[in-house]
RNA sequence: GGCCCCAUCGUCUAGAGGCCUAGGACACGGCCCUCUCAAGGCUGAAACACGGGUUCGAAUCCCGUUGGGGCCA
């Protein structure tokens, strides 16, 4: 499909991917392939002291992992701004050789001096364009901005947001050092990637003047602005470490599947009717930057997990499967064929949020219990229990078929003739097989466990009665 | 400090002048179901920051205040 939507998520590699900058990804993504666009990935290194290799490799794993793919970007060259210097120097010449931009050689110290005058009277420090007509070949090179008017940014999400050019002054383009800054390498890499939308998180909307200016003053079309609150911690100041868990992959590890994540990002500030549960087909489709909130939004762990449940409840057997394997590889516990694995899920995933917890949750399945619930075991272990749990092998020996119906008959049958309720000899059998006072439905259990291995259980635990 | 953004239940939000005795979801409480734990069903408590306007009528529009956030330093 033919689009002239082009966006880019542009991070700077200097950690891990931040959930923030994430849903910032993730909105630009929702936009491209809503549109039928392109999705960009550019990579923003010019603070090389912070910018790593490993860093850039951090942010390229977060997004592979959910699933937000772009059509241009590393590994190819050229979506670095390291890589990109030719073009800021060549832009700057442009806008110096049209007389958009000029030299200023003021020195640090009489800038320093006037900022603390303007900061005396309460002022908001700028730039007087001392150097503005002075005709110099050499220094910093600042951008020449209209002394009076206005420039108002048409923001997608906020509306106007006018700018009176009385707050603005000739920022630096280019260092004396000939290093450009970080707001001209914006404007020149989007430009000469075309962009046709910038979404980027609110903390850019006061510096979008500045770059508008810098637009027109290179002649280039302006492209759309979306400029998206920042995700909050509960005290509602920005999301940062001291808030807990900040990374992309901190949620990985915690078992969020990616598709859960990506669901809880795109509701956060954003909303599609009374819907809460969406499959990425769904919020590509439903997607309109139009309904994202402008108002920031607190991060809610619990309401992420209830996600990460809804879809680990919903998600298909054998994909749970898959994003359950590298758990089961972390705990240390051996990864059932596929087939049984599946089955064995099927009576876990409404039991647990994370697949972390899925694993655990159903430990027992992967192997005999190490030891058993010590509260459980004084009131279930007694002389009567190893009695019980005697009777109880005996007939599951002969038990056909070994089924959950079955199974079922079985122990109803046997409550009703030694006089019990069916909880008794329920708990007694799930704490001798599983260790724990809770589990999945215990006929379900034994029948996955099968028969063997259900009477070892059984035996190992007689055997601890009686010790 | 200046400029900019923001403001509905604890949290995410619906709401674009009358449909609002403000809806949904998470979390929380109760009840039901039940072999445990869950899941599920029903149900309860819970909000339009404040003050002025505009209007027959305001959560919705305007102004101010307060509070939070951001940018510039």
């Amino acid at each position: 499909m033919a689009s002239d939507v082009r966006v880019r998520f542009a991070p700077s590699p200097t950690g891990l991917l931040h959930v923030g900058g994430a849903r910032t990804a993730l909105f630009n993504w929702l936009f491209a392939r809503h549109h039928g666009g392109a999705f960009i990935l550019r990579i923003e290194d010019t603070d090389r002291s912070r910018s790593t290799e490993e860093n850039i490799g951090f942010i390229v794993d977060a997004l592979r992992w959910l699933e937000l793919d772009w059509d241009e970007g590393p590994p190819a060259p050229g979506y670095r701004q390291t890589e990109r210097f030719d073009l800021y120097r060549e832009h700057a010449g442009r806008l110096r050789a049209a007389g958009r931009a000029y030299y200023c050689d003021c020195p640090p110290e009489l800038l320093d001096a006037q900022r603390k005058a303007a900061e005396a009277r309460k002022e908001t420090f700028r730039y007087n364009g001392r150097c503005r007509d002075r005709g110099l070949t050499a220094g910093a090179l600042r951008l020449r901005i209209p002394d009076v008017g206005t420039t108002v940014v048409d923001d997608l999400i906020h509306g106007p947001v006018a700018f009176d050019h009385a707050q603005l002054d000739d920022w630096i383009l280019v260092r004396t050092d000939g290093t450009p800054t970080y707001n001209f390498c914006v404007v020149v890499d989007d430009v000469t990637m075309r962009i046709s939308h910038v979404i980027r998180g609110n903390d850019h909307l006061s510096n979008t003047p500045k770059q508008v200016l810098c637009y027109d003053a290179l002649g280039y079309r302006v492209p759309a602005f979306a400029h998206v609150s920042m995700i909050l911690g509960a005290d509602r100041a920005r999301l940062s470490k001291r808030h807990g868990a900040t990374a992309v992959q901190a949620y990985r590890e915690q078992g969020i599947p990616p598709e859960a994540m990506v669901n809880y990002l795109a509701r956060l500030g954003w909303s599609s009717g009374d819907q809460e549960v969406f499959t990425r087909g769904q919020l590509v489709e439903r997607f309109d930057i139009k309904d994202v909130s402008s108002a920031g939004a607190v991060f809610d762990q619990a309401k992420l997990e209830w996600l990460s449940h809804e879809h680990i409840k919903a998600a298909d057997g054998g994909r749970l499967a898959a994003l359950v394997r590298p758990f089961l590889d972390a705990a240390g516990l051996p990864s059932p064929p596929t087939e049984r694995l599946i089955a064995m899920l099927q009576t876990l995933r409404e039991r647990a949020k994370t697949l972390r917890e899925l694993v655990e949750v159903g430990r027992f399945y992967f192997e005999r219990p190490a030891s058993y619930d010590a509260a459980a075991a004084a009131k279930l272990f007694t002389a009567a229990g190893r009695e019980r749990l005697g009777a109880l092998s005996e007939q599951l020996a002969a038990l056909e078929p070994f089924t959950a119906p079955a199974l079922e008959a079985l122990y109803r049958g046997l409550a009703d003739s030694l006089g019990l309720k069916l909880v008794d000899l329920a708990q007694l059998t799930r704490l001798a097989v599983t260790g724990r006072t809770a589990s999945p439905p215990l006929f379900d259990v034994l029948a996955l466990l099968g028969r063997a291995e259900v009477l070892e259980r059984l035996a190992a635990a007689r055997a601890v009665v009686s010790a």
